[in-house]
DNA sequence: ATAATTGTTGCATCTCGTGCAAATTTTCTC
DNA sequence: GAGAAAATTTGCACGAGATGCAACAATTAT
């Protein structure tokens, strides 16, 4: 990687961490533009090549596409070949993708004092669980050998991101096996879902 | 009601059509609040005082709370007992709540219409299901006598939140029996999370 | 080293959104 | 009904968000 696209990150995630850390220091509304661009040392006007607003930056590292490989794997219908299995392990690792588990871990717990503090956020947030939403439909759809826009298929994926999010409510934010424990709720999660929309099928 | 009531809630409603209108005619970015005002017979600054954003106004009418009589039955655990069957009728109560079925219907189409042209305007009517999404938990739990933040409650809410947006993504818009359609869909959605996540547990 | 490409900055400008006080309209009381 | 009281609308000033454009600086390529 050049130069020019390392300084680019370096950037970018100045301005990111520069406007989290004034946003949970002083709220949303009383830090301007100028004062993260200022602590990130670029101009405001440079603030705006990078994010379209404000509240951009704040989310800018909210995972929103699937983790490539893993997704390959899925859609091929491995690697368990059990669909609640193969599904957590592709979202787990979509969700806590790159960086190392503290990295990961704490920029969890830092996103939920985010919406803590500044509830205008949580649309933003839904936002990006529905692109994300979008991509997983594609990749069960494919799994299934389903067409691409197949409604069960979205359906699924819909509710496996409800999942998700109640599974981040649930998990602990000091917990030590972070991601062990993430799934271990996504699985129950799931058992959850169809015990309460099949209740007791059995002849 | 008062002649003052009434009269608010006309200039809300004529905010919200004529910014609806102006921005399917011409895009929201060219759409200033000036015009919306100006559309609706009032000063710029009364805009703001009806609407935080103009976003708001545009997103005004969707209903994010459930229909109050209908949700106390549903907590009671009527009308019929059978969970699924109560809570999409709680649902569709709730969503084609006051007004009647032509226009609703109206509505509905045009929301459709308004995401396809802005899709900016998706996180703020996601973060509308996400409040119904709240009282639906809350409704839930206490149907099932759980404490009001029951992690399963919260999650069968969002799965049902899922199946509404599913189905209103399937019902066409020129559909002529609206309401019986949305609950077959709906039906049709909650059997589909009790297969996908539930699958053959037979003994 | 020099040219070409890409990123940064300052400036002008438009619009959003808010606080405040004056003016207007509705409601209440006699 | 007339006038006081309460609530709503409006104009004005102002800070800040966001964008287009052109000059400037830094990186990369030749």
């Amino acid at each position: 990687m050049g130069l020019r696209e390392r300084k680019k990150l370096a950037t970018r995630r100045a301005l990111r961490e520069a406007a989290v850390r004034l946003t949970l220091e002083h709220g949303l509304e009383k830090v301007t533009v100028e004062a993260i661009s200022a602590a990130a040392d670029v101009s405001p006007r440079t603030f705006f090549n990078y994010f379209a607003t404000k509240e951009d930056a704040l989310l800018d590292d909210v995972t929103s596409v699937p983790d490539e490989a893993v997704r390959e794997a899925f859609a091929a219908g491995g690697p368990t070949g059990v669909f609640v299995e193969d599904l957590s392990a592709l979202l787990v690792a979509s969700l806590l993708g790159s960086g190392d588990l503290e990295t990961r871990r704490a920029d969890m717990a830092q996103r939920k004092l985010l919406m803590a503090r500044e509830p205008h956020l949580l649309p933003g947030l839904l936002g990006r669980f529905h692109s994300m939403e979008l991509s997983l439909a594609s990749a069960i759809a494919e799994r299934s050998g389903a067409p691409d826009d197949d409604p069960r298929s979205q359906l699924a994926a819909a509710a496996a991101m409800s999942a998700v999010r109640q599974s981040m409510k649930m998990v602990p934010d000091q917990s030590e096996a972070g991601i062990d424990e993430l799934k271990d709720r996504l699985a129950e999660s799931f058992r959850t879902l169809g015990e309460v929309f099949a209740p007791e099928t059995d002849a």
